[in-house]
DNA sequence: CTTAATTCGCACCAATTTGGTAGGAATTAG
DNA sequence: CTAATTCCTACCAAATTGGTGCGAATTAAG
């Protein structure tokens, strides 16, 4: 059961979909977002700390401060907040070099691809497509067998 | 950073892989398989045993005794493996009914689809798969953007 | 200048998960 | 009978996860 995102990644996209539907980009106070959301207020201003860290979203401190979107949802991948917030994606612990058994191992090079391949798709899919309720990016990519 | 699989998955294909390439598919001991791989021995006998109780192997007790494929590696998925010894598996953690903040979530319905093409893709791989140097089976997907 | 709202930064913590170890019972070929 | 093996369970240390809490710095408004 291990998961691909934890809950950092998760609350991180969720704060990402609320400041992107906000309409002039305002800055909107973590209290507001947890609140929002039912979530814990000091753990999302953790969050939201990282991803202004990564240059995600910006910060206006003091009275009325708060975080905005320092671009436009339509070009924020996924795959940006995932890793800002949880670090780079990993399909499996080991990595080359500190691998005891990789000369043996069969399967590592078909995870390495994999991985690329993941990572390519959570880059395409922006913050602007999770606003859509039709996740169409991923559809196509289902059916790939039916022909 | 957390993974799509832990230890137990990973060495759960790579005791299925190796598997796969015996022959005639007579049983061989954990030991063996756990040496080859400069794994500890029992915990890979905690892995065979989980993937013996899902029927995914065989085994035969006792002296020249050891695992055996039930299956060919041409009809096993890996995502079989992987849930028989991880769980269901899982984007994110929340589920419908527990989540308190499910009416307000805007990105459950998106990681539902993304889901169900993960799980998909995990399983039309198999361990034969797994065996081929070239990954044929992802590179379209990876290219699905392109035209 | 004071106050309230906010980001910022870090220290700490409990529960869970992970990655095993250890020991022994049951089974079986020779 | 013996050795090799699966089978079963209990246990454990380290890491990760999912937070809490406190206090400093910053800022708008009165």
């Amino acid at each position: 059961m291990p998961k691909l995102l934890t809950s950092r990644g998760d609350y991180g996209l969720l704060l990402m979909t609320f400041l992107a539907n906000q309409p002039r980009r305002e800055p909107k106070p973590v209290s507001e977002i947890a609140s929002f959301f039912g979530l814990s207020r000091s753990f999302l201003e953790q969050i939201a700390l990282d991803l202004r860290r990564s240059h995600l979203i910006a910060a206006r401190r003091g009275r009325d401060g708060g975080y905005f979107l320092t671009r436009d949802p339509e070009v924020i991948g996924i795959i940006e907040v995932i890793e800002a917030l949880e670090g780079p994606l990993q399909i499996v612990a080991c990595h080359a070099d500190e691998c005891v058994s990789c000369s043996k191992c069969l399967t590592r090079g078909f995870w390495q691809v994999f991985q690329k391949h993941l990572h390519k798709t959570l880059r395409e899919i922006t913050i602007a497509d999770l606003l859509d309720k039709s996740p169409h990016k991923l559809l196509p990519l289902a059916q790939e067998k039916a022909g």
